[in-house]
DNA sequence: GAGCAACTGTGTCCAGTGGACACTATTTAT
DNA sequence: ATAAATAGTGTCCACTGGACACAGTTGCTC
């Protein structure tokens, strides 16, 4: 096994801290992970380096080190503080309205933190936060004659929609972010070449102003759920 | 408007090249960004650097940037070079068969090139190719009573899915790679954790071998947007 | 043809990155 | 009291993307 996903592993699931000899440390791990994220959030995930975190808490980048086994166990804590909670499960609302209030919480959690889409992408140790969010969604699929692949199919095809969405909408937030003129520079372009575009350039233009796009896959896909479960429940 | 978006703009959408005075170059965008799918194909999307590709390619790493404006430049036309062909339209299927084709086509891309996860997340220009994926899930809605935002939406849906199916197929393929431990480790956690996370423990447990992560999800968004269609269409 | 202008590829330089390592200062267990 | 373990610092390194000046090459224009 590859010291790398083992320390990840240690950081983001082992105890605490263990009270040992030596100089008190001055730091500690919720400190360095919040400057982290104070960073990303205000310059974006690329922005955050060892050096910029350190010298937001007025330390030496390696005193960093003492704490953290390296960036990407420092990426993997600032997600792990920052992905948030998923909403109560309550037994009282059915899977449809779990599911439902599960995706719009996470993407409120991307709106709020846009850089956990970076964050998130490619193959990594989830720490247990991250996994409870998955943990809600087979949870609420328990009982209802789908297979254990299937509810986990289920859970990424929700999260992977809930992802897509929150990637649009970041690059598209009319705000004068450098992500807003993308939208000002692809449109165009599709108008420009209409004619190797001629579905998009329709569709494009009659964009209605009202922003469905999180409730409109999440129906399509709390359908296809149902149609599913009762026909195995049947 | 951003320089940055301007460069991609027009190496992406401008004209092949223009024949002018002055040596004539030894290399072409063709050639580096061969170089650069071959890095990132065997090492990954990190391992590619202005240094190696020149270096693949016997040249200097200033030259390239007679080519191409910066590195974001370079990963664009990687991607554009390396995301293959959406599958023909062939009107003689239905929007059914359109659309899962496309998204098997796409996984295969992903497959290939596996790096395409990483080179296609956040905002970005997109090409003339990568929008003709695009283009096409939108033109196979076309004419089956969607607005223009549902037929957009229904894309975002679909990509996110296969974006979803390719990132977890990376990250527990079975072979040696580095990826493949993550199952090795994530798999005994939950298992540890079982009273945190019974559901998934039982989820994971029940795993039949047969992958159908990608199917199961693509025919729970047909059979949600079948649903939306025939009531349109009513 | 001569000369100029544009262009290509190279060499050098720089700030910034993640990280290794030796070192001093501090704390605690023996 | 002493030895061991720890915290934070300073220095160093390989590497990154990129700016810039320069020499060599080519074609257009007189």
């Amino acid at each position: 096994m590859s010291q790398e996903a083992n320390g990840a592993v240690r950081l983001l699931w082992g105890p605490p801290a263990k009270p040992s000899r030596g100089p008190k440390p001055t730091l500690s791990l919720a400190r360095i992970a919040a400057a982290g994220v104070e960073i990303a959030d205000a310059e974006g995930l690329g922005a955050v380096s060892m050096q910029k975190v350190a010298g937001l808490l007025d330390f030496t980048k390696m005193s960093l080190y003492r704490y953290v086994p390296g960036k990407a166990e420092l990426v993997a804590l600032m997600v792990e503080t920052s992905i948030g909670e998923p909403p109560p499960t309550g037994d009282e609302f059915g899977w449809r309205e779990q599911l439902r209030a599960w995706a719009e919480q996470l993407t409120r959690s991307f709106t709020e933190h846009p850089w956990l889409l970076d964050a998130t992408v490619g193959p990594r140790v989830m720490g247990p936060k991250e996994l409870d969010w998955l943990e809600r969604v087979v949870a609420a699929l328990d009982g209802h004659g789908l297979t254990g692949s299937e509810r986990m199919d289920a859970a990424v095809l929700l999260a992977g929609h809930v992802r897509g969405i929150a990637e649009q909408a970041r690059a598209t937030r009319p705000d004068g972010s450098p992500e807003a003129e993308l939208l000002a520079v692809l449109t165009p372009l599709v108008h420009q070449h209409a004619d190797r575009f001629p579905a998009l350039a329709t569709a494009l233009a009659s964009q209605d102003g009202r922003d469905q796009a999180l409730d409109f896959g999440l129906e399509r896909i709390l359908d296809g759920l149902e149609a599913l479960i009762t026909r195995r429940t049947r």
